[in-house]
RNA sequence: GGCCCUAUCGUCUAAUGGUUAGGACAUCGCCUUCUCAAGGCGGUAAUCCGGGUUCAACUCCCGGUAGGGUCACCA
């Protein structure tokens, strides 16, 4: 190994939304970088100015600082240096590695083209050792339409030369890139080949290389954000396919994972996108943030769904909604699932009385006298003045009772009777919640429709 | 099709010649306060196939098979 600084790119091309393929690359470069002290420049690759796009460019700025990925600041545009494009061009064609071409076919009649000289390629990659790749079938390939516009090839070596790139990390579909892109570094003069390495791609469950024209959206960074993934998370989880420092531990930091991070231990295999885990790994993140913090995104959550007791007074009180975030924090992976399950109403009961169905206060084939003979003894259990202000208590005496009577008989009613649905927290989460005068008034409600 | 890459549970992976092939997600079962979650405990589940090399192969070599990538005046 050499002692020179080592320099890495991300260099995405603003031709459309951030792909998640594109925010691993970054990442990897990211904690190259920063493992073995080095530099990690951004590019912008719009040397296609009729796809290229400012809204997708500001994409790209915007998902690396969510991420939390930076960069050197200085960011190179290729559409800002085509003069260099041109000297690089006329110095190619003067010393014979490339010529202008005229065409028969194609949109222009003439393009510069690099003259191939046959044979075979090598190159070693950091993940996959030695690869060769024969290039005698390919023909001279076109490296720009014209002096002033240079096409890919050129253009990403043109680059990595001028910023000093050392190490160039990147999908695996650039394999077949790589020879001719070495072949116009020799010819610009470069003595010693790019370091490369090859990351194994990001698949789709059908194990095809995520796409956004076969997968749809969920390739996007964005939609993920949009769904209230935390980036720690979705960091830790990209950095997970086709990377792993060994061990158990499953949970890294940034800071963790730049510390272990190890390019040689990149995966050859490409691996999937697999949604559920990523959805476990999220859930971990929201169970670990401080409660200042997941009281925070609770209730920035509530106010974004459109729910009727969205100004609810109850939403003052801070035990009342430290409660609610308990039954929540049960149920969701992410954030944005509060929207979506308040958005369902499933959490109505809360705030206002429900509307029971007597049938269903009913445990299985129990009759009206029998459940509201249980419901009238655990009401004189929970307001019994001997046990006031000892839940605890309470509780114990009505699942004694409960044991007794057949756990059943006794607890379904009461928890339907407290929240009018099928399927909610326990009875005693809810007494908990909603306080004892109006736990009391809806189990009498409920006493009373079974007379 | 040419060229290239790859191959351990369903998925992400650990094990760099000697392990009862380990973990996590998912799944299944049981427990926990009736239901739903959450949690606890436990189970099912993998070295693609065939040849070598070796005392010994998931691990090294060769062949096959399968999957993927790439073959633009896109990047």
């Amino acid at each position: 190994m050499n002692n020179k600084k080592i320099i890495v790119r991300f260099a995405p091309s603003p031709t459309g939304p951030f792909h998640l393929g594109s925010a691993r690359t970054a990442l990897y470069n990211y904690l190259f970088a920063k493992k073995e002290n080095g530099v990690i420049l951004l590019r912008i690759e719009d040397t296609d100015k009729e796809r290229s796009e400012k809204k997708f460019e500001d994409e790209i700025y915007d998902s690396l600082k969510w991420l939390g990925i930076d960069y050197s600041k200085k960011i190179l545009k290729s559409s800002e240096r085509t003069k260099i494009y041109k000297e690089k061009l006329q110095e190619l064609i003067k010393n014979n590695f490339a010529y202008i071409s005229k065409e028969s076919e194609g949109q222009n009649k003439e393009v510069v083209r690099f003259k191939n000289p046959g044979g075979k390629i090598k190159f070693t990659d950091l993940i996959r050792g030695n690869i060769e790749e024969d290039i005698s079938n390919l023909k001279d390939f076109i490296i720009a339409k014209n002096l002033e516009e240079p096409l890919y090839h050129l253009a990403v070596v043109v680059d990595d030369i001028e910023s000093g790139v050392t190490h160039i990390i990147r999908g695996e579909d650039h394999i077949s890139n790589t020879a001719r892109q070495i072949l116009i570094a020799r010819a610009l003069g470069k003595k010693e080949d790019f370091q490369y390495a090859h990351l194994p791609l990001i698949l789709a469950k059908d194990k095809s290389k995520l796409s956004k024209r076969k997968h749809g959206k969920i390739v996007s960074l964005k939609k993920y954000k949009d769904l209230g993934y935390s980036p720690e998370a979705i960091l830790n989880f990209l950095a997970f396919i086709g990377w792993n420092p060994g061990g158990e531990k499953e949970i890294f930091s940034t800071k963790e994972l730049i510390k272990t991070f190890d390019i040689k231990k990149v995966q050859k295999k490409g691996g999937i996108f697999n949604i559920e885990k990523l959805n476990w790994l999220n859930r971990e993140y929201i169970l670990r943030q401080p409660k200042i913090e997941q009281l925070e995104n609770f209730r920035y959550q509530l106010t974004l769904a459109n729910a009727k007791f969205k100004n609810h007074q109850k939403l003052n009180n801070q035990k009342f909604v430290e409660n609610f975030l308990e039954i929540i924090l049960n149920k969701i992976h992410r954030w944005a699932e509060v929207e979506e399950l308040v958005e369902a109403r499933e959490f109505d009961y809360l705030f206002e009385k429900p509307i029971l169905d007597v049938n269903k206060i009913l445990w299985k084939k129990q009759d009206k006298n029998n459940a509201r003979e249980k419901l009238k003894k655990v009401l004189e259990i929970i307001t019994s003045p001997n046990l006031e202000s000892q839940d605890n208590l309470k509780w114990d005496e009505v699942m004694k009772y409960a044991e007794k009577e057949g756990k059943g008989e006794v607890l379904w009613p009461l928890r339907y009777a407290l929240s009018g649905r099928e399927k909610s927290p326990d009875p005693f989460t809810l007494i908990k919640i909603l306080g004892a005068g109006e736990s009391k008034k809806r189990i009498e409600k409920a006493i009373k429709l079974l007379t």
